[in-house]
DNA sequence: CTGAAAGCGCTAACAT
DNA sequence: ATGTTAGCGCTTTCAG
């Protein structure tokens, strides 16, 4: 049987409430003598406050949901892990569910966060919001992803941007025929990619047909897949230009991993017969060979926005929101790899590829 | 204002148990006529039950609570992924706290466990049970990790005799130089799999020396660094033996992903100059250039096994627990890849290599 | 078949 | 400065 305040209570020879009071910091001040009565049954006794009956009885548990797809793509396991360590310095523990991607299955597990009464729910996936309403909300939310007309608060990269500017460093190097490993079309932040990666082959005369786009799921496997894909002279036979790429804005570093490991196996050396620019900018990227070039999206910030944005104090109204439904967009910065051709690739025989 | 089951009630015209028979299909039956009327007026009013009232009431949430290293180790972020996957399975929902490896706050995460009431507790971290009492817990918990003479139920690999096949393998490769590259000395599993290293080397006749082993951080950067500590010229300097390893047994597959990038850097060829197996099986292993050999941990076996040694109904006594202090190894199976010189490397220009 | 009421552990408003 | 009590939402036992 667990000690609760009565037993601290009886201990003490004070009032239950006289616990709370020292325990709390209490609304009210107590009697040096009795505070030291019960402090020291508390350690006798090994008293230890119900964390379920506090938060039972406030309305308010001191968790935050956290809805994201799976770790195994490494840039969702930074992002758990960031998000972890900024709840526990709020003083949050996470509760984490991982997307399905199914909008019945993901919906269920955001109702169970709100029926649990977490202090707060954070949205990573780029597949709920849209089938999810969640204005008849009753708990702060904070939506990691570009929903446009989206009633909620919310911080993003701004990857229409981010995406041009990794195409553009493509263009750079001098490349035209640049193609594209693309996510699946139905997440938004994989589509403004490819739509960057178009703008940007259109704004500059360059081809951005069809036929250059791959899609794949975010997973090296898919990338392995997509690559080959883009590559294969089948491709060119069916197109009326028929030119192969010599360049690939991969749109994650999951996929272009992936992607780099089937060129290793066709033969075709990165970045001399094909460079590639990718997406994320997850720490393992700089550990392969070559190592990736890619567009690193802002991850502590995304992150520490969202968090003070949904238990800050600046806090306006009783329904837990903030007045205005917020956007933040945030941009990312390029990390120069070996990938692009910016460095000479190292060579597996200790010299310098021409 | 939220709904209660009080305003389901008096939408129904029933008393609130009723509402409750309903919801909980019982303990007792109600009249169809009445439960119409409930459903009725559960659907219109949009209610749902307090999950957080409900845990209070008996005690226990239906969360678990994990405390696991950061998933940037990609086998806890894979680990965490099953984890989830299983306990929702369950009906049950993930906290994950990350191991800070600092005993003091990671006891402080075990016990906010504790004073959620959370239906169990898993602990994947190596570094943390040591210090921590478990014993005068009054939560179901379960130990990923073997712990001599731990009095709780645990479920782990058999690192000792794995870490010893994985030896074996350059072994009979014919190495006889077989380097270690070994994660932090206090986490007793790495320890077992450096001890199985030595073991199996001096049972060959095969040199087992200091020298031979590179202790690093568990991550990319931590296996860039010990390979080049372990194949710098002045380790050997120092030595009586002076032999370069023409084999290493790597700890971990993210340190091996960080020694093949180091080996890329040195112009060293994997694994004509160099031949590397590791640990763990993660999936981006199969994707590296050259792909790994690894001894693959049956992680989907490791998490069901504790999942349901913690939740399942196999009870005995009161207090929780198996009647008996559980403690279950499982074996894992070698993951053949390139690295280790069993398939011929790809190269990197379409042919193979001698 | 259904209504009333106790109790889970805690806090804070209300008494003293 | 401290004791007493209502009430958070729900389940379930006890009366009807």
């Amino acid at each position: 049987m667990k000690i609760t305040r009565l037993d601290v209570a009886r201990m003490a020879g004070v009032s239950p409430s006289v616990v709370s009071y020292v325990t709390n910091g209490g609304p009210r001040p107590v009697s040096a003598s009795a505070r030291a009565r019960v402090e020291a049954a508390i350690d006798a006794l090994g008293y230890r406050p119900n964390a379920l009956a506090n938060a039972f009885r406030d309305g308010r548990s001191s968790s935050v949901g956290l809805l994201i797809p799976g770790p195994l793509n490494p840039f969702y396991a930074e992002m758990a892990q960031v998000i972890e360590t900024e709840l526990v310095r709020h003083g949050y523990l996470l509760s984490m569910a991982i997307s399905t991607f199914n909008a019945g299955r993901d919906e269920v597990q955001l109702r169970s966060f709100d029926d649990r009464r977490m202090a707060g729910v954070i949205v990573a996936s780029g597949a709920v919001p849209s089938s999810l309403d969640l204005q008849e909300w009753s708990i702060p939310r904070v939506v990691l992803d570009d929903v446009p007309g989206l009633d909620t608060p919310s911080v993003f990269t701004d990857d229409f941007y981010d995406a041009g500017r990794a195409v553009d460093h493509l263009q750079m190097h001098g490349h035209e025929v640049i193609g594209c490993i693309a996510g699946p079309a139905v997440w938004r932040d994989c589509a403004l990619r490819v739509d960057a990666w178009r703008a940007r082959q259109e704004m500059a005369g360059l081809p951005a047909d069809r036929e250059l786009v791959a899609y794949s799921d975010v997973s090296e496997q898919g990338g392995s897949m997509a690559l080959r894909i883009l590559l294969s002279d089948e491709s060119y036979r069916s197109s009326r230009r028929r030119q192969k790429p010599t360049a690939v804005f991969v749109n994650s570093d999951v996929q272009a991993l992936g992607a780099l490991r089937a060129c290793h196996e066709l033969g075709i050396r990165i970045p001399d017969d094909l460079a590639i620019v990718s997406f994320d900018g997850v720490r393992y990227g700089l550990f392969s060979n070559p190592r990736l070039t890619t567009m690193r999206r802002p991850l502590q910030e995304i992150v520490r926005t969202a968090v003070s944005l949904l238990l800050g104090d600046a806090r306006d109204d009783s329904d837990g929101q903030p007045a205005a439904p917020i956007r933040v967009a945030l941009r990312g910065n390029m990390l120069i790899g070996e990938s692009c051709g910016c460095v000479p690739a190292i060579s597996w025989h200790g010299g310098m590829m021409s």
